[in-house]
DNA sequence: GTGAAAGCGCTAACAC
DNA sequence: GTGTTAGCGCTTTCAC
């Protein structure tokens, strides 16, 4: 049993046309006469021609295809933004090549490097410290990349995120508020923009204007996992830090639980906040309050804007802040 | 400025040999004359040269991509399948085209036609219920495809999976032996194999055992969501239900805290099972005695399977179950 | 409104 | 070992 592929060329053959007005009608090129049209859609069904995407592809320069660069598809946050991604990807008819970059460097170098091999008609890319070599590749590949759920850096790739400035300097400001002396800074790696440059300074622009000194000692920056957080609680418990500010969710989790465990309650004798406000926050005892992010919009508005780069539209707005809010809950008082 | 794509005719000029020598040094070709294979590998470097895989593809036609259609990227099951897939598909210099499905049959037709126009190698669907339109797409198209996460139907598809009547059968007699009269089915859908045939049978097969007639009036098939959890706990508190086996941690955490908040305690007045032993199970109070799945493994297996199918390779077993275990922790006796 | 023909960038016989 | 030459299946001028 032969595989059999119908060619355009079989449908033009079949109704006695050339391949061009085929192709016309495949691609909705108005300038067909309706009834050349039908005959032609007639032998598509009768044939059952599908159009070969690779050689469009090649024949066009185009793939309807984009890369999304995650770090982990397997954190809240991520998936979250990947949702909306994928969602406007396919309301637009792109299809996506998710490629995983454990948010690191090398792996992210050949990752973009197989993407742009395949000719991806863009890229949207979740992560901070986009490298310098992989700058270079944006540029020579002449594709409209954007950055979804970080803040855009100087370098100024188009981005979609919230401030994570104010965020952070609004939670750590409700903290002090409620008279913590000491409110910790726990987040990922902190050579990571979000956290080390944005977060970083919300914090101590929140510190300042409450008056307070700022403390290298009350920055936690962690790889980010619910262990860690776990672990972390034993560090702060025997600390004179009463209450902290953490920067993703299953990270404050740990914590949470951590300090529970140690008996240490929560919210009366420690309170968090953490960032992202996904299920996480909810399935806490006590759940947790949050500064909430619209993350499934992030990723929408980042494909969006995407599409209209690649479509070469203008966009007015290269750097785009979604607003951001904050649940109260039952982790802080 | 104009985007000036090197290909592999300037390499073969530039390097004085023809572009079939160019393209075998690139492919790893070994006939070629060591100092003929520097000298074009020179060119390449100096012109910067990348191979366009979408030409690649349509002259050999192979893509070395390969679809993944999943259900829901948010779901951390489905996220750990499918992070054990790319894992695996990298290692062998595949890339992934991720397709969300919503579990939703008209649009997993449509995914999967958009991914074979695009001439993937290979496809990993994860979900029940393959639509016999979308079999027979399958079919047309003569490429593998391999079932992951769910159990292989009669159909056959190639699958990797546990054991999903064992592993309910073993959970619900782990209840019934607590000495709970009334264990309760919570799953998602009740319309999907996995549980209305799989789940369903290995929980009638642990009453059976048990001497216990089944009641459908204990089967609560639902959108398995944390609120859809959250609210049964109403209705199975005005129950004499005292235990339930529930499909999905997500599922199982918004149980077990609307249990909680109604002031059920859990496990003394009711236990919990839960299926996947996701973060969720760890992060709830009191965490989630659970039936664990390796899901890395599950997606890494599926998609070395499907390497294998692509390669047209032997495979000994095309229905592959692997084992699964249980945790205790506290939220059953 | 439609067709002819030249590619798109590469692989894969086949010949030498 | 290396080169020649057809394509792969489609889009896209450019004529008519």
């Amino acid at each position: 049993m032969e595989k059999q592929t119908v060619t355009i060329y079989d449908v033009a053959r079949e109704a006695a046309v050339s391949m061009a007005t085929v192709s016309r009608v495949v691609n909705g090129n108005p300038n067909v006469k309706p009834a050349t049209r039908k005959k032609v859609l007639d032998v598509i069904e009768r044939l059952d021609y599908r159009p070969n995407a690779v050689a469009r592809g090649l024949a066009s320069k185009k793939t309807t295809t984009v890369g999304v660069i995650i770090p982990d598809v397997t954190n809240a946050f991520f998936a979250q933004l990947a949702l909306g991604i994928d969602d406007i990807a396919s309301m637009y008819k792109y299809n996506i090549i998710l490629a995983n970059s454990d948010e690191n460097g090398s792996k992210e170098l050949q990752v973009v490097n197989t993407l742009l091999a395949k000719q991806v008609d863009g890229i949207v890319f979740m992560g901070n410290k986009i490298g310098d070599d992989i700058k270079q590749e944006f540029k020579r590949a002449q594709i409209p990349v954007v950055v979804s759920g970080f803040m855009g850096e100087e370098d100024n790739l188009p981005s979609v995120s919230i401030d994570y400035v104010a965020a952070t300097k609004e939670a750590v400001t409700n903290l002090l508020n409620h008279g913590n002396q000491h409110v910790a800074l726990v987040t990922g790696p902190i050579d990571q923009a979000i956290n080390g440059k944005y977060r970083l300074n919300g914090y101590k622009q929140a510190l300042e204007a409450a008056g307070i000194e700022f403390d290298d000692a009350s920055v936690f920056g962690t790889n980010e996992s619910y262990d860690a957080g776990y672990k972390l609680a034993e560090q702060l418990q025997n600390s004179d830090i009463s209450a902290a500010f953490v920067g993703d969710d299953e990270l404050a989790a740990g914590l949470l639980n951590g300090l529970t465990d140690r008996g240490v309650k929560v919210p009366e004798a420690f309170e968090i906040i953490t960032s992202n406000d996904t299920k996480y926050a909810e399935v806490t005892r006590p759940k947790m309050s949050s500064v909430t992010q619209p993350l499934y919009d992030i990723g929408a508005v980042s494909m969006r804007l995407l599409t209209k780069l690649m479509n070469s539209e203008e966009v007015d707005e290269r750097n785009i802040i979604l607003p951001h809010g904050f649940v109260e809950r039952d982790s802080a008082k």
